[in-house]
Order: C-alpha cells, then sequence, then structure tokens
DNA sequence: GTGCTCGCTTGATTTTTGTCAAGCCGCCAG
DNA sequence: CTGGCGGCTTGACAAAAATCAAGCGAGCAC
C-alpha cells in the first residue's frame, strides 16, 4: 500500500510555499523518506494524543481536522490540496491536538517528522518556510477565536459566507464544499440553529438551496456582517 | 524616555527560550537596536491592524492582549515576564491581529522586527527557537479553541481554577492575578454570569472570596471539570 | 415500486447566556 | 469623616442557543 511518492507527485509538493525556498538536495532528502497513500473517505488518519510521526501533506481530497472532549466533538479546520497539516506538532514533536478524518477519497503524503526536523537544521530556506507557514497557522486560530468570541452565531455565518464568496471568485453562487453539519461544527452551533440561521439571513439577500448558496445582495450582507480584514482576511 | 538595555536586563533577557541557543554575536546585534522603556499600567502599546515595527518582550509588569470588533471587545491572553509577544506578527512582516496594554507597571524590551528577521535568517539556533516559540503559540490558541467550543463556561471556569492552582504550586488556597471582569472576557463570558458561576461551582467544593480562590474538594471539581491535558496543558 | 436510512428542517420547550437596573462595598480624594 | 467612583454582585427579564421530538425528502437497496 505504501509507496515513493512518484515524480508526478514531486511537482504539486514541491510547489507548496513550504517547499520553494528548499535546497534540492533536502528536497530529495525529504522525498526519499516519504510515503504517499490513497485514503478511501471517512478514514481516521491521525487522533488526537497520538505521538508525531509524520507531517502530513494532502495532494487532492479533503481533510477534517477535529477535536473531542467529554464525548462532545468539533470540526477546527478543513484542509484542502495542496497543503500540510500539524506542522506545529512535528516541529515540537508534541503529540496532537486535533484528530484528522478524509472527507473524501483523498491523497496523502507522509513525511517522517524527524526529517523535516533536521532538514530544518541545515536549511535556511526551508526554515524561512516553516516558520512563515507557522506564523500564518498561528494567525489564522487567532482570527478563529476572535470569530468565535466577539461575533454571534448569525454574525458568524454571514461572515463564513463573504468568505466563502470570495475563495468562490466573488461570484453571487456558489457550493457549500461538504455537510452542512460540518459547517455548524466549525461555526460552533448546532445543525438545527445553522438551519434556523439560513433563514435569520434571508432579510439580508441570503438564499440557500441545498447546497447552493446564492446572495441577492451583496450590499445588505455586508452591511449586516461587517466583515473585517484582521478576522476574515486569511491570506494576511 | 527610551534606552538601551542595562546590563542587568541582558541577562533576563538572555535567559528566555527564545535566546539560549543563539550566538553571543547575533544576540549583541539584537540588543543594539533595542529599546527598553517603563510604562505606567493601563497604556496602549500595539494597537491591532498596525504594523510590526517591534517584537517586545516583557521583563516585568504583565500585559493584556485584546482585540475588538463592532464596539465589542474581548481579552485574549495575558502576558507574563519573562516572555515575548506578537512574534508571529514580526516574522510575517504583518499588521497586529491584537492590542496591546499594560494591566500595571511594565518594564518593556521592544527589538526592531526587521533585526530579528535578519538575525533569524544567519543563526540556526535562533532559529530554532523562533519556531519552537510559534509552535507552542499556535498550539496554545487551538487549545484556548477547543476549551471554547467544547466546553460550557462553567466547565471554562472550573478548568481555568484547576490550571491556575496548578500554576500557583497545587496549593488549595491562591490570588487571582487581575480583574473578575478581565477573567470572564478571557473566558468569553459577562461579568454578570461569571459571578453566578462562581455560585454554581460552590457544590463542587469552590470557595471564592475577592480575589482569594480556595478548593475544597480537590476530587469533586476535578470529577466535574474533567481536565485534559490536550486542553489544559499549557506547557506541551 | 416499497421501505429504509440519513441528513436536514421545523416546532415546542428548556437551558444557557446576555442585558438592564439597582444595590453593595472597598477605596480614595478632599 | 464624607461623598463619589468603580468593580462586583444580585435579581428580573430578554435573547440566544441547545435539546427533544417529529416530519420531510433525496438516495438507495431490495
Amino acid at each position: 500500500m505504501r509507496l515513493r511518492p512518484p515524480e508526478s507527485d514531486f511537482q504539486n509538493i514541491r510547489s507548496l510555499d513550504l517547499f520553494t525556498e528548499i535546497a534540492d538536495q533536502h528536497f530529495d532528502v525529504l522525498m526519499r523518506g516519504a510515503y504517499v497513500q490513497n485514503f478511501p473517505p471517512q478514514i481516521e488518519l491521525i487522533a488526537e494524543g497520538d505521538t508525531c510521526d509524520f507531517l502530513h501533506v494532502v495532494l487532492s481530497g479533503s481533510v477534517d481536522l477535529f477535536s473531542s472532549w467529554n464525548g462532545r466533538e468539533t470540526s477546527m479546520a478543513t484542509v484542502r490540496p495542496v497543503s500540510t497539516f500539524i506542522l506545529a506538532a512535528t516541529v515540537k514533536d508534541a503529540p496532537y491536538l486535533m484528530s484528522a478524518r478524509t472527507l473524501e477519497k483523498s491523497r496523502i503524503v507522509l513525511v517522517p517528522s524527524k526529517d523535516v526536523r533536521s532538514v530544518f537544521d541545515i536549511d535556511p530556506g526551508f526554515a524561512r518556510a516553516v516558520v512563515t507557514e507557522l506564523a500564518q497557522c498561528y494567525r489564522s486560530v487567532v482570527k478563529n477565536t476572535k470569530d468565535l468570541k466577539l461575533r454571534t452565531s448569525l454574525e458568524r455565518l454571514a461572515n463564513y459566507i463573504l468568505r466563502q464568496q470570495r475563495r468562490a471568485g466573488g461570484a453571487t453562487t456558489f457550493e457549500l464544499q461538504f455537510e452542512k453539519r460540518r459547517l455548524a461544527s466549525f461555526l460552533g452551533m448546532t445543525p438545527e440553529n445553522l438551519s434556523r440561521a439560513f433563514k435569520g439571513l434571508q432579510p439580508y439577500g441570503v438564499r440557500v438551496e441545498g447546497s447552493q448558496f446564492v446572495i441577492l445582495s451583496q450590499s445588505d450582507l455586508e452591511r449586516f456582517a461587517k466583515p473585517n480584514p484582521l478576522i476574515d482576511d486569511y491570506s494576511t
């Protein structure tokens, strides 16, 4: 089942921000120890608390990061191609704080954590990329915390819709990429409340039909949502 | 007002995890560009959205990191000596996501961000320390998010009390280091609800008198709080 | 087709949390 | 001492969110 990554995957991985500045021979070191694997949907890749043996790179498909406590569970983030996850656990050699499961059929590269750490120590370009990526991750979580603590669930949903619209290229119609129950969990609410929240946004020109979102009035929605780059712009 | 750090401060800064592995001459570079300053209480040091010119190091006193949106405000973290803040904005050269204000009279070192970035590129020991520190920060925020999303406010308070107890060396009696209103904000609740939550923990053996916390029954409190290292252990 | 599952929705209800208003109390200036 | 201020608490109430229960409807096995 486990295979060395073929040439075609190399290019995908190499094109990641994390690997653009790495020296060729160091990239080769990482890839020599790496495995690529195809997973079916709904497979638990890692469990929180486990020790961290591999940095994961999602080449295709998508992965849900989630956490549990006392019988409750919450979705923390969705990882889409091409990006990495659990970089922090990798560099700290600490246990995972989140579990991960495939949402759909996914192709994933596993790079041994100790290789990542040793290349970090000898390749300044890679070191800079790791620190930039980590800072990016940190800032994303901080933004998420601000979203959770400063906004009501209706405001979170409104801003989520605006962010997804931006990701979809600004179109007034776009698709939700996963189940509504997962969206509810990500936004910190119950599926029932998400249903009601969709209705609550109708007065601001939002229509939801199945997994299709339609924004009838951009200005009304934005006036209500009050998006802020220091919360909603995930690129900085 | 602005002064180069005197020798006595050097030792404090040098002893930070961030600077133990840095080469002497690189540490000197950072300190040559640095300023040390004493601030009175309640001074806003940085405002979210500002560009990041300095890495901040708290030598004494304490600093509150907080964020605002749409007229609301929430406390994100408290920084105590000796540690740094806004490392992520520094390495990314991106705008601050949080504002910072002194809680009490505080002594703070300001290290120019560009010096931090340039030393990062030439000093592998420092680079490793930066990435470790950032990973630590990231993991702390993830834990905080899990706390917020998986627990009720009463459970958050119970676990907060247990964490503070640990910080205080495990004693059954210890002091809250700041105002209750700030604790309420940090825990994501109103001051009124915090008051009621204190009462709600009385059946589990928690007594609050002024800023004094007394744990009458460790086991009852722990049975209710269900602390978990993947949320409550800030050292890993 | 029928019957089933599963995710989503809806309504009724309870629980939790926030808001508003008032009062208490320690602290400090005058 | 006295008065005022600010933080904390309390109670009554309103809003938000979770829970419970039922029903809908698309997809699928048979």
